[in-house]
RNA sequence: GCCGGUAUCGUCUAGGGGUCAGGACACGUGGUUCUCAGCCACGGGACCGGGGUUCGAAUCCCCGUACCGGUACCA
C-alpha cells in the first residue's frame, strides 16, 4: 500500500475561516490516523485576490490551532515549490502537451460573447456550457493567431462520448455525474494563469496526493477533475467532501453572524484546543457519548465514515461550553500568559511585570469556571481594580442593616486581610458584635467592598483586594484600595 | 432554470426493519451559596411530507418539499 498523502490547499485571500479550519483539521486528523503525510499548498493563482499577508496569517492561525504539516511553502519538501504561483511553467507545459494531443485548444472568444451565450442558455433552460466554437479552429491556424499576439485562453476539450463519471466519495458514497453537462472549461486564462480545476489535478498528481479531503463546494468540480486526470494520464486520488458550516439562520457562516475567522475567535479569548475540539464535533462523532477530546485522542479515533453528510450550524454557545472546560483544565501559568494582554488592555496592569503577572495569576480562581472566554476574565475581577465609594454607599443604604454591618466591619478590620481565614475571622467578629448573620451580614459587605451585587465568593474576593492593595507601586499594577479603607469610606458616607 | 448533494429535539449528534429513539449544548424547575457564575438533580423537547415494500418503516425504495452547493478566464 502506498503511503497516504493528504493536503490542505487554502487560497490566501483573507483570514482563515472556521469552515476552512475545519477542513484543515479533518485533513490533519486523517493524516495522523493513517500515519500519512500532510502537505500545505497555497493556491494563489488568483492574482487579484491573493496576498502574501493572507498566506502568513493563515499559516499563523493553523499553527495556533496546533495543526502541523510535513511539507509546505514554509518548510519545503520533496515536491517543492508548494505555491501555485511558483509552478506556472509546470501548468503551461502540461497545457501544451494537451494541445499537442488534441485534448485542449486555444479559445479566442471574448468575455462579452461568452456572457451572451450564458444568458441565452439560461433563458432556454439549458445547462450553461461553452459552445465549443473555438474547438473547430484548425490548430495550425490557432497557433498562428497566438503567435501574432492575439489574446487566447486554453480550454480543455471534454471527451465527446457522453458518459457517467462515478466516484466513490469517502464520506457520502457513490456520486454520479453525467459529462454532457460539462462544457469545455478554461484551463489557462488569457493572462497565463492556470484555472483552479487544472492546477489542482496537476499538483495533486505531482505531489503524490492520495486523499483529497475538501469542502462540499468542490463536489461538482470533481468529475471534471477526473476527466482532466485521465487526459494527462495521472491517477485520481480518493475524494472526501465535507459538508459546509452554516450560521444560525442556515445560511453559510458569514460576517453578519459574528466571528467567522480563527483570528477573531482567538481575539475573543477562545482557546485553540477548544476551537479545534468543537470544530471536530461539527460533522464528526467519535461514536460514543464523549465530547471533550484532545487533538491526539481525536486523531486516534478519527474515521471519515463517521463524518456527517449534512451541513452543520455553528453554535457559539456550545463552543463556549467547551472553552470553559479547557480553561478549567489549563494550568494557571499557561492561562496567565494568555490572559495578560486583556488585563493590559483594560489598563489594570503594565506590560512585562513579574509581580503583576503573579498577581493576575492569583486572581484566576475567581474567574475560571465562571466565565466563557479569556476576554471576560478582567471584567469578572474588575472590582479589585476599580471601586467607587459613592456607588458602594448607595448599595449599602439599600440593605436593611447595611450601614451597621459595614460600620462594624470598618471598626474590626484595621489592617489587611491577606487570606480567607483572616476574612472569616473578621466576619465572625462582626457577626458577634452585630448579631447579623448569613445574607444580612455578607451581602452588605459584598456591596460595600466590591461595589457590586454579585461576583466571586467573598472568601476569594476580599483577600484578592487586599493582596492587590499591598502591592508596591513598582509592581506595575494599577493602585488598589484596601478593604479596610473601602469599609471606612462607605461608613463615613452612609452615617 | 439545469445539474448535484442533504434531511433525527432550537443546535451538534448516536442509532437504525420491532428501542421508553440515547447523549451533549441551550432552555425550565429544584438543590448548594451572601450574590452571580459554576456544580448537582430533575424536566419539557425530534425521526420533513406523501406513497410503496413489509406482519411491522423513523430506518429500505419512489415521488414531493425544503435547504445547501455548482452552474466563472473565483477557489
Amino acid at each position: 500500500m502506498i503511503a497516504p498523502r493528504l493536503r490542505f490547499a487554502p487560497s490566501p485571500t483573507g483570514q482563515l475561516h472556521v469552515g476552512n479550519a475545519r477542513t484543515a483539521l479533518f485533513n490533519w486528523l486523517l493524516a495522523k490516523r493513517l500515519g500519512g503525510t500532510l502537505v500545505l499548498r497555497i493556491e494563489d493563482t488568483d492574482v487579484e485576490r491573493s496576498t502574501p499577508e493572507s498566506e502568513r496569517a493563515i499559516i499563523e492561525d493553523l499553527r495556533w490551532l496546533g495543526l502541523t504539516w510535513n511539507e509546505g511553502p514554509d518548510v519545503s519538501g520533496p515536491y517543492a515549490p508548494y505555491r501555485q504561483s511558483e509552478r506556472l511553467d509546470r501548468y503551461a507545459r502540461e497545457a501544451q502537451r494537451l494541445i499537442a494531443h488534441g485534448d485542449a485548444y486555444y479559445c479566442f472568444c471574448s468575455p462579452e460573447m461568452l456572457e451572451a451565450e450564458r444568458q441565452a442558455a439560461h433563458a432556454a433552460g439549458l445547462p450553461p456550457k461553452y459552445s465549443g466554437r473555438c474547438r473547430a479552429i484548425d490548430p495550425a491556424e490557432a497557433a498562428r493567431r497566438v503567435a501574432s499576439g492575439e489574446p487566447a485562453a486554453i480550454r480543455f476539450a471534454v471527451p465527446g462520448e457522453p458518459r457517467d463519471i462515478v466516484f466513490a466519495d469517502l464520506v457520502r458514497g457513490e456520486v454520479r455525474v453525467h459529462t454532457s453537462i460539462i462544457g469545455d472549461p478554461v484551463i489557462i486564462r488569457r493572462n497565463g494563469r492556470p484555472q483552479y480545476n487544472f492546477a489542482v489535478v496537476i499538483d495533486d498528481a505531482d505531489m503524490a496526493i492520495t486523499h483529497v479531503v475538501r469542502g462540499e463546494d468542490h463536489i461538482s468540480n470533481t468529475p471534471l477533475q477526473i476527466l482532466i486526470a485521465e487526459a494527462i494520464a495521472v491517477p485520481t486520488p480518493a475524494f472526501a467532501h465535507l459538508s459546509l458550516v452554516l450560521g444560525p439562520d442556515h445560511a453559510p457562516l458569514s460576517k453578519r453572524h459574528g466571528a467567522t475567522s480563527v483570528a477573531e475567535f482567538r481575539a475573543r479569548g477562545f482557546l485553540p484546543e477548544a476551537l479545534v475540539n468543537y470544530l471536530a464535533l461539527l460533522g464528526w462523532s467519535p461514536g460514543d457519548d464523549e465530547e471533550i477530546l484532545p487533538l491526539d485522542e481525536m486523531a486516534r479515533r478519527f474515521e471519515l465514515s463517521r463524518v456527517s453528510h449534512s451541513a452543520a450550524v455553528f453554535d457559539v454557545a456550545k463552543l463556549a461550553w467547551i472553552n470553559r472546560h479547557y480553561m478549567k483544565a489549563a494550568t494557571s501559568s499557561r492561562l496567565v500568559s494568555d490572559v495578560l494582554p486583556y488585563f493590559q488592555r483594560a489598563g489594570y496592569i503594565a506590560e512585562g511585570s513579574d509581580a503583576a503577572r503573579a498577581f493576575v495569576e492569583s486572581l484566576l480562581p475567581m474567574a475560571v469556571g465562571s466565565v466563557d472566554r479569556l476576554e471576560e476574565i478582567p471584567e469578572r475581577v474588575a472590582f479589585v481594580f476599580g471601586w467607587n465609594a459613592d456607588e458602594a454607599a448607595r448599595l449599602v443604604r439599600d440593605e436593611a442593616d447595611g450601614a451597621r454591618a459595614v460600620a462594624a466591619f470598618a471598626e474590626v478590620v484595621r489592617g489587611p486581610l491577606p487570606d480567607r481565614d483572616a476574612f472569616r475571622a473578621a466576619a465572625a467578629t462582626v457577626r458577634e458584635r452585630t448579631s447579623l448573620k448569613g445574607k444580612a451580614l455578607f451581602h452588605p459587605l459584598r456591596v460595600a467592598l466590591t461595589g457590586l451585587e454579585s461576583g466571586p465568593e467573598l472568601d476569594l474576593a476580599i483577600p484578592a483586594i487586599d493582596r492587590g492593595a499591598a502591592l508596591p507601586a513598582a509592581a506595575g499594577v494599577a493602585p488598589i484600595v484596601s478593604c479596610a479603607e473601602r469599609a471606612r469610606a462607605v461608613t463615613r458616607s452612609v452615617t
